[in-house]
DNA sequence: GGACATTGTGTAAGCGCTTGCATTTATTTC
DNA sequence: GAAATAAATGCAAGCGCTTACACAATGTCC
């Protein structure tokens, strides 16, 4: 085993091209400032040696990383991940990379994500949502971190948001269920208290219910953390009560899909029996069948915008909040109730 | 805008609590080096001040990290996304942070990858699949970064690996798919040039056709990056070839999904009239209708594994690579063709 | 009560890089 | 061809942390 082979740095480079540290440190980051055959015989010997920069070292001395942190609330699901792919594209084409790091809907993880990745250099932070508290905001003001808030817009928050407004974008949603005659609603809802998206989703439920002259306390609501499995239970409960639902309308496609599951497994037909609604579009929307009624989100558009905003503010800039359009798709799971 | 408000460095701790840098640093790393009294009034000055030490002077002055990087072909898709959970969690209980990049299947991007972590001071890495040029294993070695391959067990490999022998894992699910009769096989992979793991389960499904007396050249392969459009696109090709096959076997279930998506928009009673597989046993597998015919891979077991083995890696033990069992599971994709 | 561990702290030398400033060298101008 | 200007390079001081080593204070043993 060859032990000591050690890894080669700026100053061997130097060293064996013959030139001081500030040269070759100049050769990688600001060629155009060295006369073209310094350059060339520096990177030559770079070549050679296999000398890679020290990213630590680096970020040490020039204070900047070019790393773009993400905290996302989980990776298991697909909610994110086109959205993400976006940004982390984009963020490439600007010359950045990017970190992420999950937080698994836990607010507690998730600043201490914030601290790690702000430890760790991160020049700017994209966040999920707009809910955490003051001191976290207030920690990354202080550090100076830029913080982008995502998949939630909110004209007057503090934070520059890119996003939608989710109660806004279930609204048209609920519309079409109220005007296809369901009067009996369940809704299954990530837990409430951690996750704004969750509530507005909720909320524009229940306003709409309460537009239509329908009272939004009898919206049957079940609060359970995102997964397929989740939504089967959560489906079954809800159509085991005395009056079970005629739509139940879900905060989430991963919700839908375990509803639908569910349902097919205990017999009804969709939409004739029970229908089913979901929220993101995601890509399991339209392979279940039958195809999921649901709320479209342009996520690639967002997480390229969020991309071009971030550096933005890197260097900055201050850029707008910016409100994205939200549809409905009707595919198949959603129809009148049974009359 | 507070602009100046600066970060604290361990010496402004130290330099209030009244003691040297090395205590407070001490007293963030070994506790227990410190009396009593010190230690409590160090830690009362870091909670007052806010401080959180910098990771990457850190990282320079310690040359370790705690941390360790995965690069996975694609976030996009669940494939990866459960085992790199479980491998998140239990590096988590290890006292390791996980460090994710993704090299969309593309070597050339993978070795871009594995070098950005590698200079960010990783002290492990796990990566899927042995196939990748020796130029980068020995880039690797000779950094004294420690490797594990994951996704694919080779016994002669000279590469410490966790996973399953590919071609063996899809042999039961090809000798049931001849001896139900099928003669005529079609096979969606992924491209096989980059992708060991897909070359191993097409070259799998060959070995038992000779086996068995068939033709293994009759196999009608087409090779296609992931994902669920492209799975809908090579099925129809398949289909709409002259002698169009009884049954098609994916090497993935992503593919799977999309084949039996354009099946049934094609009009195709499944398994009445063709038979689909995947392999993986992603959740989407238990999700559609039928309920697909797949091999099981154990990825939580795998993560978990993985995590274990990289840190002993670390810690400078060798530990043995590790075969992991798959299983079929036989859901209602595969019937026999028709006679 | 002196020799000897043991324990708790401080001193200071880096880790590998960037960058302001000083210095050298090449280029232009009259 | 000397002076003035511009371009290329070197010097050296950090960036914020860890850790060998040195040293002081306490405890232990006969």
């Amino acid at each position: 085993m060859t032990q000591g082979s050690t890894v080669p740095t700026l100053a061997d480079v130097a060293r064996q091209a013959g030139v001081s540290t500030a040269t070759v440190s100049r050769c990688l980051n600001t060629p155009e400032q060295l006369s073209k055959t310094t350059r060339e015989r520096v990177l030559q010997t770079v070549q050679n040696m296999g000398y890679a920069p020290n990213f630590n070292a680096r970020a040490l001395a020039a204070k900047r990383t070019n790393t773009v942190g993400a905290i996302i609330p989980s990776m298991e699901n697909a909610i994110f991940a086109r959205g993400l792919q976006a940004f982390q594209e984009e963020l490439g084409l600007l010359g950045m990379t990017l970190l992420v790091a999950s937080s698994s809907y836990c607010h507690k993880l998730e600043e201490q994500q914030i601290k790690a990745l702000t430890t760790r250099g991160a020049d700017a932070l994209l966040l999920i949502g707009h809910h955490r508290s003051p001191e976290i905001y207030d920690f990354l003001e202080k550090r100076g971190v830029p913080v982008l808030v995502s998949w939630n817009y909110q004209k007057d928050a503090k934070q520059i948001s890119i996003g939608f407004d989710n109660k806004k974008a279930i609204a048209p949603l609920a519309e079409e269920v109220i005007a296809l005659g369901h009067e009996n609603i369940g809704f299954i809802s990530a837990p409430t208290s951690e996750n704004d998206r969750a509530r507005d989703r909720v909320e524009g439920v229940r306003s709409v219910m309460e537009a239509s002259g329908l009272d939004p306390r009898n919206l049957s609501l079940i609060e359970i953390p995102y997964s397929i499995e989740n939504g089967e239970t959560a489906f079954e409960k809800l159509m085991s009560s005395k009056t079970p639902p005629s739509v139940v309308i879900c905060g989430n496609d991963v919700f839908a899909v375990g509803a639908v599951k569910c349902a097919k497994r205990l017999g009804y037909t969709i939409p004739k029996d029970i229908s089913i609604t979901g929220f993101d579009d995601i890509e399991l929307a339209n392979v279940i069948e039958p195809g999921l009624t649901t709320v479209h989100v342009p996520h690639r558009k967002m997480g390229n915008m969020a991309a071009r905003m971030l550096v933005d503010m890197i260097d900055h800039k201050k850029p707008e909040s910016h409100e994205l359009n939200t549809s409905v798709i009707f595919r198949g799971t959603l129809g009148p109730p049974i009359s």
